[in-house]
DNA sequence: GTCCCTAAGTTAGTGACGATAGGCTATCGC
DNA sequence: GCGATAGCCTATCGTCACTAACTTAGGGAC
């Protein structure tokens, strides 16, 4: 619990005491805080790392300037993830893109979307994984279910419906699909040491599970090709 | 991120002053501090509530008192969880009793795998959603795998598969239920104010999604009976 | 009864944390 | 050249987990 990583040793220089910057152009502030604050959440890996202190050391200014950017802490992590969040979004629709097949794009969506969180485990687990006391009001959950990320999950989920695949409520599949892949992706987050088997195999079998367990006898048939094409089932 | 919530101003008692203990029975104060740590978890459902001065005034002892029995904070919070450890393993096996189907012993055991994890959220998320780091040696992941939580799921899918309901990988198999009902369950914790739609119908909707994406053909058949009995589908 | 050992705690303090109150200073319009 | 103010800083608070060193009370030996 107690902070056992100084400054020095996380590879933050000891800040050469950043220049002031001219009239009018004080949002410049804004931005160098978030970008050393990024680089210290994804460099060090660790949230713990991230203190006031150390984003104040990294930027080369005192501590109590962030405040005037930010409300508190949380506010400065959740304009950090925020931008992830959008990124999550990209890589999603990057991984579905040219991809007719209703139930391909889901499938392609989901291993993009635990990718994601492995890969950027520290903003995942802010953004979906802290406690509700600590997203800022300007962040709030309904936010989520308007935002592009979740927007895109229901119309792919739409147009699976549309196209006969898939049968039930948009939302509600959407979710099912969601909790999903966040639980495989969160448990790996927090159990990275845990004695998992082949963690691809893990993952596709979870997907496969998912999009069997909602597919139409219909779109059932045609699962053996796209396993073939996509990955096992 | 600043302590807002005073000791007094949670509902200790200004701590009357603990009787010390006679020799020999220095363990006593143990599960004392288990028990007055259980406590305040679950009462204010807050972990940030739970300080080791928090603690300390609730046995009616000095903080440092907290160290001749648990070597850090994170060791006492996992001795507490441990029990809702062992807690979880009973409801879900209580859930199922008396089941003889084993694909109704899947569904009722998920369902009540997120019932316990709703209604125990502080302990649900030290054991499962946190860091790495803040698990103690005494509290490895692999013993989550040995665990009898666990290895009842293992055997109820195994069971499965004996019976011809299931195939696959027992462990494999295992892990994407827990992903599963894992993930709604956290975010169900880390996003209550989430406009969820009936979380009821999103639970059941997930879980005959799992079963019905894991059943063989020759179960498939059985689930409209099931579902008639145990809930929608 | 008294001595002394040791179990069972305490007091005092360290350095980090998030956050606030109030002061200083360089720049720009005039 | 000068006042206003944007853009920061110094000093400090209260809390945190944790440690070092001290004290006190209980019980056996004599």
């Amino acid at each position: 619990m107690r902070r056992d990583a100084t400054l020095s040793e996380i590879g933050t220089s000891p800040s050469p005491r950043r220049a002031r910057a001219r009239r009018g152009e004080g949002e410049r502030l804004r931005s160098e805080i978030l970008a050393a604050t990024e680089r210290l959440l994804v460099q060090t890996g660790d949230l713990e790392a991230v203190s006031i202190r150390a984003v104040a050391d990294a930027v080369g200014i005192s501590p109590p300037s962030i405040y005037l950017h930010f409300a508190d802490k949380n506010e400065l992590l959740w304009a950090v993830c925020e931008r992830h969040f959008a990124a999550l979004d990209e890589v999603i629709e990057q991984a579905a893109a040219g991809i007719a097949d209703p139930i391909e794009s889901l499938l392609l969506r989901g291993r993009a979307y635990i990718r994601f969180g492995v890969e950027n485990p520290e903003p995942y687990r802010i953004l979906f994984m802290s406690k509700p006391t600590a997203t800022p009001e300007n962040f709030p959950p309904e936010r989520i279910l308007q935002s592009a990320a979740f927007d895109h999950l229901v119309q792919a989920v739409v147009r699976a419906i549309a196209a006969g695949d898939l049968a039930g409520d948009p939302t509600i599949v959407s979710i099912g699909l969601w909790a999903a892949v966040h639980g495989i992706t969160s448990l790996f987050i927090s159990k990275p040491d845990f004695p998992w088997p082949d963690k691809d195999q893990v993952i596709d079998r979870l997907l496969w599970t998912q999009i069997e367990g909602l597919a139409t006898p219909k779109a059932r048939r045609r699962l053996p090709r796209i396993e073939a094409e996509r990955g096992p089932r």
